[in-house]
DNA sequence: GCGCCTTTGTGACGTGAATCACAAATCGGC
DNA sequence: GCCGATTTGTGATTCACGTCACAAAGGCGC
């Protein structure tokens, strides 16, 4: 489904980024979920789960499996989706590095809520469920920062839950995942420039909306001059405009 | 908006509910968020906030204010709502006795996301944020609880927005409004019997969709014998058809 | 019991977007 | 550079719901 991002042309043997040999040194360290840590709880966190290499389509987990693990992603991209009964499928998010993948399902005690696959090859750190509990419990910062990191959760999926309920504008939903999207990529500029890895199938199972709605949509932004598409790179060039369509 | 909640007629004089002295004898202890603490969390929880009376029609806080509290219902109703830019109603939830308000605004550090207003007089224990954030800054055991709390709070709003993205059938989301509501007030029966307290104004509000549609769909409902409507009395005979529009 | 106000019930109408059905373009492998 | 597979573009059709408009039915105060 998903083309290959183009930047990550480089695949076994000359990786295009340095993988991570502990989290103590991890680059991402400072600005994720468990940065922060007193140093006991991070020695702690450091000592716990198993860094592993997947290949893309390699599924982490999937929605309805009871949660053995916990992971953290080092590098690399995974998708986030879950389907519906009647098979729709609906993409949440594209995870990162330094994203966390089943915590919510694990405090709650039920099954994971969402499927995992891998879309560009990953390094992740894999926790067993009762280790990472342990951890927490052990270590109220480590408590505290996970119930930071679920607010946050929380707050995304409030907000898209309110955009979903109070405004069925396919323009509008289509318009937030492109600027999230491009906001992530090439944030703080009033140009939002990036390269478009998706295809419109797959911006459509994540705005929840249908593949020739997005087609049309695309072209009507084009025609609008609020963005430019030119291979697979995008420029949004009007990014309030968009913003606008949003309730 | 709503009628007053009839098994409620008794107002001042006498209160229909005995009120609450401190958190450690509170019949809803056990059940609720923080149940489960160690002793002396426990303590540190009863010792601060207080406890606060407010009557029909008050507003606890509204959507964007700073979060200057975290709110425990004790005993009553609150009404959590929330605005689109273009002045469409969502109602999330009534939520009653043991819930917590504003937990995930404190923690995530932004502004209130819903607005709280009382609908049937409360009593509610006023914690100020700060006060709350250090109680969990010291035990541990209240983080985890905290972050618990969350998981569960998150995993409500993800299916939520699961079904409203997958989802557009109207019929879909009242049918969920109705078995929530229903299976909140008398669990475990295969028959919902319940009073219906909501205007069809407000069951739109809360299912996002028109009050027309609402009229419509319940005298379906009953022309298909799922459910009886008698006064503001209304039970749901066959819980699983209802459920089966759920995608 | 009489009006007033809120809530409920129903018809008519318009429209946004899903769906179906192809054609055109593009990609990727050999 | 050619060929099959995937992706994109576009028209025609359909339908579920929102919106508007108004009538009927309850409540409730006095």
């Amino acid at each position: 489904m998903l083309r290959p991002a183009n930047h990550e042309g480089a695949t076994a043997s000359a990786p295009v980024h340095p993988h991570f040999q502990d989290c103590l040194h991890c680059e991402h360290r400072h600005l994720r979920v468990f940065c922060n840590l007193t140093p006991e709880a991070l020695e702690h966190y450091d000592r716990i789960g198993i860094l592993m290499n997947f290949e893309r389509g390699a599924k982490l987990f999937s929605e309805g499996d009871p949660v053995r693990n916990i992971y953290v992603i080092c590098h690399g991209q995974v998708k986030i989706s879950s389907v519906s009964r009647s098979g729709r499928a609906l993409i949440l998010k594209i995870a990162g590095p330094g994203d966390l993948m089943g915590l919510s399902a694990a405090l709650a005690n039920v099954p994971y809520e969402v499927s995992a696959e891998v879309i560009e090859s990953c390094q992740v750190k894999v926790m067993r469920r009762q280790e990472f509990l342990d951890l927490l419990d052990q270590h109220g910062v480590a408590s505290l920062r996970a119930a930071q990191a679920l607010s946050s959760a929380y707050m995304t999926v409030f907000y898209d839950a309110k955009r979903l309920a109070l405004s069925n504008s396919a323009a509008g939903r289509l318009a937030r995942v492109l600027l999230d999207w491009g906001r992530a990529v090439s944030p703080g500029h009033a140009e939002l420039r990036f390269t478009m890895t998706l295809t419109h199938e797959e911006l459509a199972n994540m705005a929840g909306i249908s593949r020739e709605t997005v087609t049309r949509l695309l072209s009507q932004f084009r025609r609008d001059q609020w963005l430019v598409v030119k291979g697979s790179s995008m420029t949004i060039l009007q990014p309030d405009q968009l913003e606008r369509l949003t309730v």
